[in-house]
DNA sequence: GGTATTCACTAGTGATCACTACAAATATAG
DNA sequence: CTATATTTGTAGTGATCACTAGTGAATACC
C-alpha cells in the first residue's frame, strides 16, 4: 500500500513489490490474481482504517462539522511522519495509460460518493434549517473535496502539517453560517 | 503536448508520441535528446500561451482581482472542449517512479512559484491597506492554489465548467474584505 | 506411513519500454 | 551538377514490464 501510495499504480513495479515484500512474483499472483487486484486491496486497506471519511461525515453533528472534519482528517493523513505524503486515492492513479483506465474510474468513484455524503448531509442541514436553503449544497461539497485534493499536492510539495491546517482553516471560511437548532 | 495532459509523462510511450506525430522516435531524438526534454518543452509550451499565471496575477487590480482571474482561467483551461481534462502541471507527474522524480520537481516548482506571486500579491494589497494586514497571505495563497488543483481533479471527474464556476466562486467567499484605495 | 493438496520458488514467457546505429533520402553549398 | 550536411526511416538494442508453467518441499488428511 506504501508503494502505490507513494508511486501510483502504473509507476509502481512488480518488481518493487517483490523486492520491499520479500517474497516472489508467483506468490502475489497465487494470491491477489493480478496487479490489478493488488492494488484495490490496498485502497480497500486505505479506505478502511479507525476513522473514515464516511463515519466522519456520519458522526458529525452539522455539514460544517463534517466538512471541518474531513479537512483536518486529510491534513493529519497527508502529512503522516511513517507515510508517504499526500493522499493515495488523490495521487495514485491522476494520469496513467488507457490500459489502467478502469482502475482510475474506481477511484473517481470513491471521490465522488464522498463528496455526494457531504453534499447529503448539507441538504440535510438546510432541510433542518440548520443552513441557509440557498446556499449551493453541490459547490460547497465540491469546494471541500476540491480543498482536500489540493491539500495533497500541496503536501507532497513540501508543505507543512501546520501550513496545511491554516489552508483547511482558510478553506472553511467560504463556509456559510450554520444555526444550531434543538432538534433535527 | 495533448497526450502529456492526457496521459502524464510516465503513462506517455515513445510508441505514442511517434504514432500520433507521424514520425519515427529517431526524428524525435536529433530534435529533444530524450523524452524528459520533449516533456518539458510541452511544459513550456502549456505554460507559456496567451495569458499565463504570471500576466494574470501581474495585471490583476487586487489580489483579489488576481485569485479569481487564476480560478477563472483554471475553469477555462480545465474544461476546454478540444483539450484533455485537468491541468497538465496538476497531474502529470503526481506519481512516478524515483527515476522521474526530477521532472516531479520542475513541477512542483512551477506550482510554487505560481503560489509564492500570489502570496507576495497578497502582501502587497496589505501594506497598501487594500486588505486586512492580518490576513494570512500564506494560507490566503496556498488555498487558491490548492482549489486549483483540485478543480483539475473535478475536471477529470466529469464535472461540467458551469460547475467548476460555481465552485471557484465559493473558494473566492473564503477570502477577505478588499478595499479598493486610489492610490496603490 | 502413504497420498493428495497447497505452497512458494526457479526460471523464463512474449510484449513493451526508452533509445540508437546505420543507411537512404533530402536539403544546402559551392 | 557535385559535394557536403542535415534529416528521416529501417531495424534492432538491452532492459524492464506484468505474468506464468513447472518443480520441489512442506503440510494436511486418512
Amino acid at each position: 500500500m506504501l508503494l502505490f501510495w507513494k508511486h501510483g499504480y502504473e509507476s509502481t513495479s512488480l518488481n518493487d513489490l517483490t523486492t520491499t515484500l520479500g517474497v516472489k512474483p508467483s506468490s502475489i499472483y497465487t494470491v491477489f490474481g493480478d496487479k490489478k487486484r493488488l492494488f484495490l486491496e490496498a485502497v480497500a486497506r486505505y479506505t478502511s482504517g479507525p476513522v473514515t471519511s464516511e463515519s466522519i461525515i456520519a458522526q458529525a453533528a452539522t455539514a460544517r462539522d463534517a466538512a471541518q472534519g474531513l479537512l483536518e482528517a486529510s491534513v493529519q493523513g497527508f502529512t503522516g511522519e511513517e507515510t508517504p505524503k499526500g493522499c493515495l486515492l488523490a495521487t495514485s492513479a491522476i494520469s496513467c495509460s488507457a490500459a489502467a483506465s478502469d482502475v482510475q474510474q474506481v477511484l473517481a468513484a470513491i471521490r465522488i460518493g464522498i463528496e455526494t455524503q457531504l453534499k447529503e448531509k448539507v441538504m440535510a442541514d438546510q432541510q433542518a434549517g440548520r443552513m441557509p436553503a440557498d446556499s449551493d449544497a453541490d459547490a460547497l461539497a465540491a469546494h471541500i473535496l476540491a480543498v482536500i485534493q489540493g491539500l495533497s499536492t500541496l503536501a507532497r510539495d513540501g508543505a507543512s502539517r501546520e501550513k496545511l491546517f491554516r489552508v483547511a482553516d482558510m478553506a472553511l471560511r467560504a463556509w456559510p453560517k450554520t444555526y444550531q437548532t434543538t432538534e433535527g
